[in-house]
DNA sequence: ACAATAGTGTCTATTAGACAATATGCG
DNA sequence: CGCATATTGTCTAATAGACACTATTGT
């Protein structure tokens, strides 16, 4: 780690002091958007205004458990228990993105069903999803950040069976082609959607049961064993080839 | 950043202190094997083991311009001016990955064509590429992270341009072909990738010129303007889906 | 019946993958 | 020539994308 022959002066233990934090961007398809879960700052910098779930890291902690705990801190264990999937997605360090104090913050992208009811039960002022497209002024550089976890978001869904972390256990083929449709912003063919996920080896399993939902009844399915999606289900024009 | 209301002992200055560093994985493709640019360490802990470069991140210096200046140091300048490509990997931070304190590590992946010499003028006392299939034993965790690297590498062949970033300037469709099958691991049929690299638009440019290789001389190509490749460039058989 | 959502059939242009054949240098 | 590598032709099976159509509920 320390580089072999690095000149007496770069003992970590001379340098003013670094913090590592974890934040998390956790993403949800509420009524049709794409959202993220922001929190209410309570203290100085940036106190009111909005930011993302995270906070230092502990001590005898690894990366992710800290991202696990902030969120059960700041936005309530029921919806940290709700998380599906979480990952990391990339590390933030400019010198002054914290005012206090040199703070290098790995970030986490966290995926959920959408909640219920109204987010809460920790300990921030407030939280509570925002649709990414409408976004308030964002804490630090909280807006990159977001801004990273969405386009993750995006990627992740055309390679990996992840779009099931946004629906409950059993959903209909529909539910799920409107979180596509969502984080993607695009509609999609519901025919050749259909076909596609049914082909795609291990992507839903079919649970035997229907639903009504004001039309013809949906047969429900269940996530399938699959992690990655082969063939890719690509976007038609993800934003040019250059 | 900080938990609004977090009990005061959380203050991060009364934290243990933690030292952030980045780590770079150069990958290169030497002799027709993927290779990872490996430094000998000349102090404990694991001095005289094998390791990537990095090192310490410096107080008013962004991650990537500390990537950039640990290879310098580490490996040369000649190999850092080289890198054609530099990104970030993603972070490690176990709290025992570094027996000397807490550690946390944010490792990038670089990519730079095969070096024509040996690699050395570095602070190291020993620098060189190993084939990703044939490693040492490595120091803390980096055995992880070349992993990860490897794997990053893989999946950035098929989704952008980034193979170009393995070959000279001036390249042609053949040397490309062996970049592929040097990070794939596997044969690829010669007339087929040909006409797929140039149906990608914006993949590769003709220059006009030719070479001669024991063969038919080949086109001579440039990277073209294109950064993702549409459509992607698969693998037969990545591993499998689920 | 009509609206609404789910699901199937089918056609066509495109593509992937395999193979054959040709081109052009070297010894 | 014979060998090696590059490049083009072409065929076939599979796929994507579009459209028409059928199915099943609630009002």
């Amino acid at each position: 780690m320390a580089s072999p022959d690095a000149p007496a002066t770069y003992d970590p233990r001379d340098y003013p002091p670094v913090a590592v934090t974890c934040d998390v961007g956790v993403l949800t398809v509420l009524a049709g958007q794409l959202s993220v879960l922001l929190v209410e700052r309570g203290e100085a910098p940036f106190a009111g205004g909005w930011a993302l779930p995270g906070g230092f890291v502990r001590p005898d902690e690894d990366l992710g458990q800290a991202a696990r705990r902030e969120l059960a801190e700041e936005a309530g264990a029921a919806l940290a228990a709700s998380v599906e999937h979480l990952e990391q997605l990339a590390s933030y360090g400019a010198p002054d993105r914290d005012p206090r104090m040199r703070v290098v913050t790995v970030a986490y992208l966290a995926l959920v069903p959408a909640p219920p009811g109204p987010v809460g039960g920790g300990d921030a002022a407030a939280a509570r999803f925002w649709a990414t497209e409408d976004l308030p002024t964002l804490a630090f550089d909280h807006a990159t950040i977001v801004a990273d976890a969405v386009e993750r978001a995006r990627t992740a869904l055309e390679h990996t069976t992840l779009a099931t972390s946004f629906v409950p256990d059993e959903f209909t083929l529909g539910e799920l082609r409107r979180v596509y449709e969502a984080v993607w912003g695009q509609r999609l063919h519901a025919p050749n959607f259909h076909r596609k996920v049914q082909r795609s080896e291990g992507f839903v399993e079919p649970t035997g049961q229907r639903t009504a939902t004001g039309g013809r009844p949906a047969l429900l399915y269940r996530a399938g064993p699959a992690r990655t999606l082969v063939p890719p289900l690509l976007r038609a024009d993800p934003e040019g080839s250059s």
